[in-house]
DNA sequence: GTCGCTTCCTAGGAGTCCTAGGCATATCCT
DNA sequence: AGGATATGCCTAGGACTCCTAGGAAGCGAC
């Protein structure tokens, strides 16, 4: 009998795979071993648990997210770079539903993982140096960030959701949301009581 | 043998009551019936499914929130308005994360339910409301609404995550974005080439 | 009281996660 | 090259889950 050659990285690359196909709720041993051609038990080998290896999708989908900005972002800034870092956040969860599920879910992770893959914080960086440009200030800098990474993951969330049913198209939307938030950091409001005009 | 008294309304009820405590993830058909007093095999008079049950507790919490917001943006309009509308959005979903959770999970619910069930169009329709103070028209309405709504989500997802992890409060964050979400609302950029400054 | 409907039960099949222990295969050492 | 060691994948099985089928016990109507 030959063996089937997995690694903790196939086997995680499967789980994606499955997440991305049919959702990431139907990432179960069996399925993953199914599709590597094997029985579930063998996966245990690689991956200490389900949970584990649900985490393991996690930090593989922040890392890819993340490198998929970086590149997108290369070399831009400003408006530019607001739209390309936002494009491609949202590209990554239309084209790896499952493994974009699979960032948000709530999963406790290794921390040993964590601290390895370079995802998460590297993603907190790239939004910082993407606001380079509008001359903010901590701790507004902080808040925009919050209020930018909160937009984007809430768009693409209602997105999958189906929660977008008005006529107009999402793509618009999008667009239009995007000009929104290059307005408002160009103008973000001062602390203190919100004067209006 | 006393009869338990279930009811569809019950039933979904415990679910939620589940979900808050321990996890939407945790809902199960056996542990709602141990909840319940009663073996799982009996809920399936008042509940199709496990998934129907998800389903119901989804439908639940969208019912909840939206008298909520209702409540809070009662008498109220523009900056006032938009502040007690996002407070009891957040708020809601801090005091009921697993009914929260259910509102956006991966559900397939049965139409027939969803028409009767009054939350999420109200929902949307309360957002057009507190939004009807800063004088957007159509295409321009939708698009807020919908990067409001991002917003809201977006945001009170990540704080459940654990994504802000920073030294500066959730909180201090929430009242700027809000801060600057009014002003983005007062200044709403017009169509066309968004220009600087 | 008795009939009939609903509620809740017991029984059981199929699928899931995970552990324990065994055999076969790859890798290292001389 | 051949043997020792370590590893990968297996079978077997327990506990738990969802869900169905069919029976018994409580409730209301007459």
């Amino acid at each position: 009998m030959a063996r089937a050659g997995l690694t903790t990285e196939r086997v995680t690359v499967a789980g994606a795979e499955v997440a991305d196909e049919v959702g990431l709720d139907q990432v179960t041993m069996s399925r993953v071993a199914r599709r590597l051609g094997v029985k579930d038990a063998s996966l245990y080998t690689h991956v200490r648990s389900l949970e584990d290896l649900r985490g393991r999708i996690a930090l593989l989908a922040a890392d890819e997210k993340t490198v998929r900005i970086a590149e997108a972002t290369a070399g831009r800034a400003g408006r530019d770079a607001l739209i390309a870092f936002a494009g491609a956040w949202r590209d990554y969860a239309h084209e790896h539903p499952g493994r974009y599920a699979a960032t948000q879910a709530p999963i406790r992770i290794d921390p040993d993982l964590v601290a390895k893959a370079p995802g998460p914080r590297r993603a907190i960086e790239l939004t910082y140096t993407m606001l380079r440009g509008y001359g903010l200030a901590e701790p507004d800098l902080t808040d925009a960030v919050r209020l930018l990474r909160s937009a984007f993951h809430g768009f693409v969330s209602l997105e999958a959701a189906g929660s977008f049913a008005h006529r107009r198209s999402p793509q618009q939307s999008w667009v239009r949301a995007l000009d929104a938030l290059h307005t408002l950091l160009e103008h973000w409001p001062p602390p203190g009581e919100g004067d209006s005009r």
